[in-house]
DNA sequence: GTCAAAACGGGACGGTTGTCCTGTTTTGTA
DNA sequence: TACAAAACAGGACAACCGTCCCGTTTTGAC
């Protein structure tokens, strides 16, 4: 609760653990609340930061939203995404083992806030191009790290006329919607049937080679 | 420009046509810019409105949104999606059909502001359960009206194993993830593969029955 | 130890937001 | 014509927002 431990006021500067605090504030809260809904004096308090040292490390509120894009929700993607899916045997199980994970979060927060990326993406592309650059390129990276996947699917097993990147682009659309429509509905009843519906879509395809 | 003709200063109560005038000026603000990024004083005056007036039809802002959301959005997914399916011979002529036609006009204005239903699904879901409730139920109407032509589909051709219910949440969250890539992107790229994916399944899955 | 730069505390500031209030004008009714 | 209610004008108002400034403390290099 106090930042000052026992002794008296003398202070310790920690300029990274600071940001670091900061960066996870705001990366709380823009991804339940929003970009523009989450004000800086609560950011502040969240954080146990003064405006001071907050202007010391950014600038601008724009200047904070783009190390949440950039360190935090690229992690995230990363993390929740990417890594699973390039670790699975092939990418549908990946694919199924994301969503199961996502689903069974959600199930026990009880409410559902929607992607991150998604969120942010929706609010701030159209307004700042530096935003809109630095979304779009957690986007690209998503879609190729799952397109690259599908490559060594094929190239374990050959089908002809199997679009990687496509497949991968639809992957990321879908998914993104189904979460949007989580949202919504506040069920993770969009994901469940999308999961489903794409995993064996993709394992149809996949496997068309070995019925032929 | 004027909005007193030549005359006097003489006025003329108009409350429905002024109640239309300001739910189409922040439809187009919040279809664009944003529910929280829309101030009411930009409002009143693409709308040529005062105060006292915005005051008398929309006690508050919400009150506005949600007007927003039950007469244009809704009235916009109807029109855009759900009677164009409906007249469509198939499902999958009609997702393709909408899906050019809004290619065509995302090309023809050069920019992507990404679809109302989802940017506002966004927004608001977990901001207030009055907005998550008109929304909600908008995806609602959509998804059953996909899921309804697909049964009339099976009717004409009927297939097993196959889930209209699945594959309508399958769209309408592809469509809404794809123009959630398309906004961060600001290119159709994502909407041309997705619907091209999209149809493609569905015929696929559709016409199966006559390959067995 | 010196000293400049970085790190931080705390609050002032102007601009904007949504809401509300007090009048005035128009409209419908009798 | 009388009159009450609806429709509208116009601005006041407090709350909030992000930014900026000044002073103090800590840090690191020499």
């Amino acid at each position: 609760m106090s930042e000052r431990p026992t002794s008296s006021h003398r202070r310790m500067n920690d300029p990274e653990g600071l940001r670091q605090r900061l960066v996870d504030a705001a990366y709380a809260a823009f991804s339940t609340r929003g970009y523009h809904s989450s004000g800086l004096h609560d950011l502040k308090r969240d954080a146990g930061v003064t405006g001071g040292a907050l202007a010391h490390h950014f600038p601008t509120k724009k200047a904070l939203g783009l190390a949440v894009i950039q360190d935090r929700v690229a992690e995230a993607v990363e993390l929740t995404w990417i890594t699973p899916v390039n670790l699975a045997t092939t990418t549908a199980d990946g694919i199924q083992a994301v969503f199961a994970a996502i689903i069974s979060e959600l199930e026990r927060k009880g409410a559902v806030s929607g992607c991150p990326l998604n969120n942010l993406a929706l609010e701030l592309s159209r307004e700042d191009e530096d935003f809109q650059a630095a979304i779009e390129a957690i986007f690209i990276r998503w879609r190729t790290a799952i397109a690259e996947k599908l490559r060594a699917d094929l190239r374990a097993a050959p089908v002809r006329d199997f679009d990687s990147e496509a497949m991968a682009t639809l992957v990321v659309a879908t998914y993104s919607g189904a979460m949007a429509m989580a949202k919504a509905s506040q069920s993770v009843t969009p994901l469940k049937i999308c999961a489903k519906q794409l995993t064996s879509i993709i394992r149809t395809q996949t496997s068309l080679g070995h019925e032929l």
